[in-house]
DNA sequence: CAAAAAATACGCAAAAAGTGGTATTTTTTT
DNA sequence: AAAAAAATACCACTTTTTGCGTATTTTTTG
């Protein structure tokens, strides 16, 4: 089973060397192209491509803003993005919109075929710096100052409202009074300066 | 400069042939290490240290619930998880509460060395394999089916709802009377199978 | 063009949430 | 031991949300 590469890329040269390689090395074939974005989302849906080779800058609609239109059409298809230079920010918003990883136009030719094959065998070939803008992305949202001016109770019973509990289905399932639970939630608006559950959940769920 | 490391490792032959690789090699330097995940927490804030070697499996408290205890006082020191094996799951919680990267225990000496080194410089040393599980953390959210169902303007509607809007407010700002809002919003929710707000943002916001 | 879907709107009633005040007991901190 | 913070609880009142029914106009789709 050969892995079917698909590559959209504006300049020619680049274009037909990655081909190249692709086609005259064992276990990858490549046989739709395509020089924009535009003319990839029409076809690439049709076809059952593996793996994308996508370059980020593309006249007119950028690979980015085609990945996102993509992925969603062909959710199996992997996408690999392509880039100039290790353009950090590019390569993070094109993982948030679907992207799996990246490869710099400068790679060596075995460092392409093996970013295939990871791709395609469930990886996300990335640099290690890459990697960690994508881990503090969400690692970040841990230590909460506002989650911290809460008290244990406090949090516990901001715990229920996240889970659109009633006032009474959390008196009910901690045994208090609702008037006890709605004190709390007093409290709870207060600390936070909200006057809504929405507001307060807003406030701890950056 | 030398990268000041400290290792918690209950294991006392790997904790000291780690120790013995770090101050053998040139640019490392481990004076303190611990054997237990609450000696680390005492002791840890009070050193600078860079960068520590973390063992998820400990005795008593882990690995995992010692960095999260930890990084929030420590943010300048990078964590490294050292595992036995490629624990997806365990790395990946690990990441969520605050590590930056992982280390298999059956790593090469310089391997260990390059990790450090990586780390102290920004990156975040990981397999890729790991690196697709992050990415698919905060890529998933896009191609939301729930949210599909949803129309133009209820999307929108729900839009003002998750901001902690009232019916009012909604209505005001779209130029709608409120009962075409409350329209929109019923429907909403019968669409999702909700009957509150938060019920229904928890739908759409996995 | 006919049918379906989406967007608009009104009314009534009940349930839930939010606001303000007050107070006692338990736990933690100083 | 005293003071402060947290957890508990009750009452009264207002605002907002939700549930159910119905209906017209506009837009999209087969």
């Amino acid at each position: 089973m050969k892995i079917k590469v698909s590559i959209v890329e504006d300049e020619p040269l680049i274009k037909d060397g990655i081909v190249n390689l692709l086609n005259s090395s064992e276990g990858f074939i490549c046989e739709h192209t395509y020089s924009n974005a535009e003319d990839a989302i029409l076809d690439i849906p049709n076809k059952k491509i593996d793996v994308v080779l996508m370059d980020i800058h593309l006249p007119g609609m950028s690979g980015i803003e085609c990945v996102e239109k993509l992925k969603p059409k062909c959710p199996k298809t992997q996408f690999v993005m392509f880039t100039s230079f290790e353009e950090t920010e590019n390569v993070f918003q094109s993982l948030k919109v679907g992207a799996a990883g990246y490869l710099t136009k400068t790679s060596q030719s075995n460092k392409i075929l093996d970013a295939i094959v990871d791709v395609y065998n469930g990886g996300s070939p990335m640099s290690s710096h890459i990697a960690r803008k994508v881990v503090d992305s969400f690692a970040s949202k841990n230590q909460n100052t506002n989650l911290q001016k809460l008290t244990k109770r406090e949090q516990e019973i901001l715990d229920y409202l996240s889970k659109g509990y009633r006032y009474k289905e959390i008196s009910n399932s901690l045994f208090l009074s609702t008037d006890t639970v709605r004190t709390h939630i007093r409290n709870i608006y207060e600390k936070l300066q909200v006057n809504s559950r929405v507001e307060a959940l807003n406030k701890v769920r950056n």
